[in-house]
DNA sequence: GGATCGATCGGCT
DNA sequence: GCCGATCGATCCG
């Protein structure tokens, strides 16, 4: 497998998002590689969507989702977890997708070092999880995901047909009506690992 | 199994 | 001051 290209950011959001599931995401840590499928994003695209951190305008805190594309933003939440989203469209244009679940492929025992004793669907069956899963914190936001020695990055893995993806509302989000209607939340529908068992789901996903 | 709640920080109003 | 793109423990039915 190889590492995505920048070109593969560099696109429309909602097709980045739906294009990235089935990649594996890869994080070098102490020498171990862990990594695991994903299996659950949110698309996050400019200024007029309500939900996105960049709606209030470019700040310190989301900066890096207005820089270029394949690089890192993460931040953290509640006070507690960090998030990752990865940075998509042109530099400039504030756009990302929050990686939200992924199935564990190697690295498990150092991924339940970090999380306890837990099931493998529980390691990094949410944003927060797999995080703590992986080790990602706050030093890779802007982090370059297309570096030649990088610490973070995806790889192409397995492509998805239509009929294994499904996309819904957002979760937790606020917001405007268009904001909490809108289907950009895409998942692996029949992964065993998502943040919530039951898929909510609309119809196919609709990248515009 | 669903609802509720506390944790705990930084960034923005 | 306020409040979040969450998680896990706890309580109830």
């Amino acid at each position: 497998m190889s590492n995505l290209p920048r070109e593969f950011y560099a696109r429309p959001t909602l097709t980045v998002a739906r294009d990235l599931l089935g990649r594996v995401l890869v994080r070098r840590l102490d020498g171990e590689c862990l990594s695991g499928r994903i299996v659950e994003v949110e698309a996050y695209i400019g200024e007029a969507d309500q939900a996105s951190h960049a709606r209030v305008g470019r700040t310190a805190r989301n900066a890096a989702m207005y820089g270029p594309p394949g690089h890192a933003y993460v931040y953290l939440i509640y006070g507690v977890h960090y998030c990752l989203n990865l940075v998509t469209e042109d530099d400039g244009f504030p756009a990302a997708v929050l990686v939200r679940a992924l199935e564990p492929l190697a690295g498990v025992e150092w991924m339940r070092g970090r999380r306890g004793d837990r099931p493998d669907t529980a390691l990094t069956s949410g944003p927060g999880k797999l995080c703590q899963a992986l080790a990602i914190d706050r030093r890779f936001d802007g982090a370059d995901l297309c570096a030649a020695e990088g610490l973070l990055w995806v790889e192409d893995g397995l492509p998805l047909g239509d009929a294994e993806v499904s996309s819904g509302p957002r979760i937790g989000v606020r917001g405007d009506e268009q904001a909490r209607g809108v289907p950009w939340r895409f998942v692996v529908r029949d992964s065993r690992c998502l943040s919530r068992g039951a898929v909510p789901i609309m119809a196919e996903p609709r990248p515009h």
